[in-house]
DNA sequence: CCTCAATTTCGAAACATATCTAAATAGATA
DNA sequence: TATCTATTTAGATATGTTTCGAAATTGAGG
């Protein structure tokens, strides 16, 4: 938790890579791994720990299975900050 | 240019202080600096250069100085690629 | 044109991150 | 319980980042 953690975690490609691929629903580390032709299952579970960390995502274990899934709550924070430093009419919104 | 460019260095907490700090208008590298006095002038420099690589701020030479400033226009894309992943109702507000 | 002050650039050190392969774990099911 | 599959953890390496002190640059003003 914290400002730093979120951004540095949103801050990799890959890893925002894998917050797109969960706005259309949640995954399995498999599923996502899958995604990524170049990069090992290690490397994804890596960044998985990262976003989980930042708790931008939550894990759901269901058989054999780890799905993951969205946190939304934290990216309002995120919102949050950015918007100080625009129009600032979105602060409303909140 | 490029939203990882630009999330790598809004991710760094000192370069989020400068930007806040900026909020409050426009301040020489050397003012900037005087708000660290745990870092020295070159990093600050160092820090400027990423915040102005990434179009984050713009920097205005005037006298002896070399002043900096906040460039609105690229934390709207910030907002735009946050917001996908909240409400979405804050869409309609870019 | 010389010097001063503000700032940046350079080169090096310390630290952090992303990635891999191989090994470990955890759970499902034969 | 033995084993298979999904996933994570460990250890290693390569690359990238932050920081510093010292030197270079730039512009102002005597």
């Amino acid at each position: 938790m914290g400002l730093s953690e979120t951004m540095k975690a949103v801050s990799d490609p890959q890893r925002r890579t894998i917050l797109t691929l969960l706005l259309k629903g949640r995954l399995s580390a498999g599923e996502i791994a899958s995604h990524f032709p170049n990069l090992s299952a290690a490397t994804i579970s890596y960044h998985l720990s990262i976003l989980k960390k930042a708790a931008l995502i939550r894990e759901e274990r269901y058989k054999n299975y780890i799905y993951y899934e969205l946190n939304a709550s934290v990216f309002e924070q995120l919102l949050l900050w950015v918007s100080q430093f625009t129009g600032e009419s979105n602060e409303a919104n909140l």
